[in-house]
DNA sequence: CTGAAAGCGCTTACAG
DNA sequence: CTGAAAGCGCTTACAG
């Protein structure tokens, strides 16, 4: 592999003049430049990141941090940061936190300090105010997504508005006996959403004089199997509610899957409203809030970016929540009762 | 961020003591180890990663390359890679081609080459002859996924088997009129599981005497809304074929859902089989030949930390291509013509 | 067992 | 515009 030491003895320069005519704003003569990139481009020369790493202090690498790569609702996430990544020439260093649990602080301690990413995004886990202020005094940018926090850029939706708009949609199509299956299950003592949803379904059902159903409020882990298991035990026993409101568009599936597997007809016999926006809601027709996961990762690497930049403006770096719209989606899941 | 030097001045030693001293195999009286241990806790002392890089040649990064991050194939394959990875301490670097048509080259070049990545595995995306050599040129191993290249460590599964044992059980059932849609619509030169798939297929329905209908292949990429298009297509107009093949678990839920738009029953009417394993299709009763996508990640991962290891064998250097069992799953979705 | 020194591959003031 | 030199933060022979 060919070095910068390489590149100069073939274009008959020194490497300070390689480093100089392979950087954008280097200052070098057109014809040096020319000789340079020749000679660079014929030895398929690259600088090491490595060594320009060292060098500037910059690695033009942004560390991506999620609970778990395979989950629907966090693949799409980080596909949105990729290609505005990509785009940018940026490399993306991935960790799961769920992987090993308790480990939250390793995470920041053993990859970021070790320096080899200029910034991180952290998905869904919450940082605590010391590692944003560490990150701060440090000159390395973060921004989180799905939580927000004083002091640090952050994307998301709103959370509670979208469980309340959820919850109204079904409560001004009539109906009173609501379940709601919560995401709670799942390892979160930082997924601030659960909560949050819970208090907009409550208050939307309130709005309508109506309480929560305590033995209708069922925690699942945002699969489809478990939530389906959980509403068939729901449904399959008792008295029934009229509508299901879920956390995520798999838990609805689950539950469409469960109402179809005890003969009950979905939107005739119980609705079903999700969370998401997942494209198999759209093939079966579940009716949604959707919240464009993709898009939130695309803006948030966009603000990262921002911030990296040399040109940044006291604006760019001013930290705040950038609010991602969500929308109702109405399928045939949801009716009239 | 405390640096090496901040250790050595805390712990009164030099630096290359403190190097020794953090190190494994480091030869350090177990008193100076101690020393240095205390000092780099209590300072938060990480080696940095390029420090290291630069002085021993190695990264403890592997990166990843994979079409989409965003399907649910290439995030199963991914989180199976990153448990394995992060287990052993090792970082991800994740790279996706599709993201830049016709830039495949170019990730090699601008990345590998930037010497930041110990090693690649490369998810999908065939690996040229040249690739291959000077990767093992320059020490850097690599593992193949989902393909096979003489002289380069591969992992996948049968294509052309899992495509003939699913048109088998089909034909077992008694049927004969079977259509296949396949992923061939996909941006693909390099996938060669389109044309092992097609074949299998073939060979299969050749077996009992019976052609392959061209008017009933068709052409689909991989996602249930498209698939869902072709197949509503293909069931709603002239004659019908009495079961379906499809090359992912996806497509066939699209075509299930075309199915029951169109009236028809599943099962009853027309089977349904695909491939994958994918959780949506156990809930869903599909039948499939499941490939265990996070599995073959591991493995990967595993073969590639192998070749990796000081200690490694000319036996786990040995280029050559692990086969991952895949399983008949019989679920509802097909049955007796 | 430990330290001084060289070197990994770059970039960037500092001179000229 | 260009080069020599220092330095980024480590590791590792080489001596002792």
């Amino acid at each position: 592999m060919a070095g910068i030491k390489d590149v100069a003895a073939a274009a008959g320069v020194s490497t300070a003049t390689v480093s100089r005519a392979l950087t954008p704003g280097g200052r070098v003569s057109a014809t040096t430049r020319e000789r340079v990139e020749t000679a660079a481009t014929r030895l398929g020369y690259v600088a090491s990141s490595l060594g320009a790493g060292l060098a500037t202090g910059r690695t033009r690498n942004i560390g991506v941090i999620v609970p778990l790569i395979d989950r629907w609702f966090y693949s799409q996430v980080v596909g949105g940061i990729a290609v505005t990544l990509q785009d940018l020439g940026y490399d993306l260093t991935l960790y799961n936190t769920a992987l090993k649990a308790g480990q939250d602080e390793r995470i920041f301690h053993d990859y970021l300090y070790r320096r080899q990413v200029d910034a991180v995004i952290s998905v869904s886990m919450q940082l605590k105010e010391q590692d944003a202020s560490f990150l701060r005094s440090v000159g390395r940018p973060a921004v989180g997504i799905g939580f927000s926090l004083e002091g640090l850029s952050t994307v998301g939706v709103d959370d509670y508005a979208m469980a309340h708009q959820a919850t109204t949609h079904l409560t001004g199509l009539g109906h009173r006996d609501i379940a709601h299956v919560s995401g709670g299950r799942v390892v979160a003592e930082n997924y601030s959403l659960i909560g949050q949803r819970q208090r907009g379904f409550a208050d939307a059902l309130a709005e309508t004089g109506t309480g929560v159903n305590a033995s209708w409020v069922v925690e699942s882990d945002f699969t489809i199997a478990d939530a389906r298991a959980k509403i068939s035990a729901l449904l399959g026993s008792g008295r029934r509610p009229t509508a299901v409101f879920c956390d995520s568009d798999e838990m609805a599936i689950g539950g469409m899957l469960a109402a179809s597997q005890l003969g009950l007809r979905v939107q005739e016999d119980v609705s079903f409203i999700g969370i998401d926006g997942h494209e198999l809601g759209e093939a079966m027709g579940l009716t949604t809030i959707s919240q464009a996961p993709g898009e939130q990762g695309r803006i948030a690497a966009q603000t990262l970016l921002r911030s990296l930049s040399p040109e940044s403006t006291a604006d760019d770096l001013r930290a705040g929540h950038q609010l991602v719209e969500s929308s109702l989606v109405v399928r045939s899941s949801t009716r009239r009762l």
